[in-house]
DNA sequence: CTACACATGTAAACGGTTACATGATTAT
DNA sequence: ATAATCATGTAACCGTTTACATGTGTAG
């Protein structure tokens, strides 16, 4: 199971709307997991149906009424029996790679560009990241790990901060490889 | 479109059966991209009608006949127009990371488990990726990735094995972290 | 007056997974 | 005998994306 997880996971964070967790899936879960606002709603009533979480409407004035669902004890135990069980392997599916795969009978500079594209977007992420690592853990990490006793954001903060290092290493390099045959072969 | 251009890109590599292509995507394309057989048949079967890969019938005795497809310009030509389309940037969706977000209010000893898992399951991938980078360049880099006709299938393997050791690095680390809070806080 | 934030949903289409179906040959 | 390899598919289901629908309040 899958978003049914990862939207019980981001209620930790405090009881919220479907609407502020679609922001949070774009913020504190943003690096690894992304939900349509749709997709939410739908989730959301399926877990008040199953009594992992439990709404309450909340009537205001001026603009539209919201609900409020917080996790339940069933939807605590459905996390940590998840949480229990063992992960499958995971791994990539990125266009990006797919077009380098193919790169030998397609137009290079165009997967350069990308790759300059891709490596742009996650020094972006980088910044974002490190202000939301900088916030969790004030300024001395190791106390922090220590004795915080929310850490599980952060630890995926780091993962999605080194994943976005890894990406613009990789990107990098791939356009040297790239830029040098393109220099080392003026017959084409 | 996602498959679609992936099964192209794997045709690149010669004509294949739906059959072969599926154990392609268990090895040469494994690393950013899974497939089903029957996802594979089904994918195929558009492909032909729209006229971007022919399929031609080998009957064969003593077992069944097979359909080898292979690309033709037209399938070419879409792969080059994918290719200079920017990409979405894309994201990880790891069980994993949603059981570290959960970490506070489930077992931390489950996670530090599955975390020891996760790094030797990535261990076995850096091996396999490492006989297949070797067998692509032989024993001189460099000179490969200058004059080889075909680097694509390098490049994507060089991104999995990055992305695999910073698996490994981010588990150890993670690691250490949980035990350290367990064995600091022996009140629990 | 334009755009954005708040707030929740429905419907259709698409993509991927799981289960089922068939049947000969070859290796242990 | 048993299992694996070769070889192709269908059907049902579930998860995700895209498009559509509605309406007020606030900031530029």
């Amino acid at each position: 199971m899958g978003l049914r997880h990862a939207v019980l996971a981001a209620l930790l964070d405090g009881a919220a709307t479907g609407y502020e967790l679609s922001k949070n899936f774009d913020v504190g879960m943003a690096e690894f997991w992304h939900a349509r606002r749709q997709q939410l709603y739908a989730e959301l009533t399926k877990l008040e149906q199953a009594g992992l979480v439990s709404g309450r409407e909340i009537i205001q004035q001026g603009r539209p009424n919201k609900r409020v669902q917080s996790l339940t004890e069933a939807g605590r135990a459905e996390l940590a029996e998840f949480a229990a069980t063992p992960s499958d392997p995971q791994f990539l599916r990125d266009d990006l790679l797919v077009k380098a795969y193919a790169v030998d009978v397609t137009d290079g500079s165009a997967l350069i560009d990308q790759l300059a594209q891709r490596a742009e977007q996650s020094q972006i992420k980088i910044a974002r990241l490190d202000r939301v690592l900088a916030r969790l853990s004030g300024n001395d990490e190791d106390a922090f790990l220590a004795d915080a006793e929310r850490i599980g954001p952060y630890l995926t903060a780091v993962r999605g901060r080194m994943f976005e290092e890894e990406t613009i290493r990789w990107c990098t390099w791939a356009m040297q490889v790239l830029r040098k045959r393109q220099g080392g072969t003026p017959d084409n």
